[in-house]
DNA sequence: TTATAGTATACTAAATTGATAGGAATTATT
DNA sequence: AATAATTCCTATCAATTTAGTATACTATAA
């Protein structure tokens, strides 16, 4: 039931670059440093969701990755999702043994639920969002808006 | 953000158990059969059970397990929590780097809600109901009552 | 006293996770 | 043209978790 270090870090990595995303490109390392994490390790979380389309990169010299969407369209479902699959609880129903019941029942009653519930919920949640909560924590005036 | 087959076969086995409950004791060997899991492997799930309380055990001959509730009493989340721990989606707060109102943020917006979301539910699930809808599946009249 | 069934522990194989390392390709700047 | 910055790509590795097997032992009802 955990929530693995590559869709942890791609979060707080993209609510970093949607934080400082008026800057133009954004480079790792500099998210890197703000959110103490390997740049080694981000470069694979940013391939994965550039491959995911939901950052696009700069090569070269002052390159780096921007949003290709604004913060208000981007999800924290889209973001899990591209990092860690498909957000369920069970992988595949298993249809072993002489009592099949109990297990469609659990399936139907639990498992789909519980991943129902947990996808309304990070489907509505917005890096908007996000980064607004983060303003009035912090007091900070970034903007928030897409070039 | 998967449950472990810890989780999913206890679960499994106990709402095997409330259907059979009415017999008194029930062997794992039986649970074993009906649901296709390996008897050393239940026996290893079970122990963990007996000793967060939910079930009781009877050595020797025509012994077995009997649950330590009704079945209305006990809830989905008091089992998962036994086999799997805290039902919680990330560990512990991250507190590194030199931008910690993200992390903080996320922790709140995300995690918690999420958190929460799911332990609400598995709380209001109880055997009960799961028994009660495997009936309705199965046309059965195993008896629901606890002794 | 014997078969049944739980108790306990140790072991193993496979998969996943969380990195680290190094180099190739690309581009702005000087 | 040279250099530095930066993305891109792949390989490797250690630690942990997961899932399951094996084995020996204990308690008890019949």
């Amino acid at each position: 039931m955990k929530v693995s270090t590559k869709g942890r870090y791609g979060l707080r990595a993209m609510v970093d670059l949607a934080i400082h995303s008026s800057d133009g490109h954004v480079a790792l390392n500099a998210i890197a440093d703000r959110q103490d994490i390997s740049v080694n390790y981000l470069e694979q979380v940013f391939s994965t969701l550039r491959k995911a389309g939901l950052v696009r990169s700069v090569k070269g010299a002052q390159g780096g990755y921007m949003m290709t969407m604004r913060p208000s369209q981007m999800t924290v479902g889209m973001i899990l999702r591209a990092l860690e699959g498909k957000l369920v609880v069970v992988d595949e129903t298993e249809n072993t043994g002489a009592d099949r019941s109990v297990q469609h029942c659990i399936q139907m009653m639990v498992w789909d639920v519980m991943t129902e519930t947990v996808n309304t919920m990070v489907d509505q949640m917005t890096l908007e969002k996000l980064v607004n909560e983060y303003r009035n924590l912090s007091g900070k005036e970034t903007s928030v808006y897409f070039i």
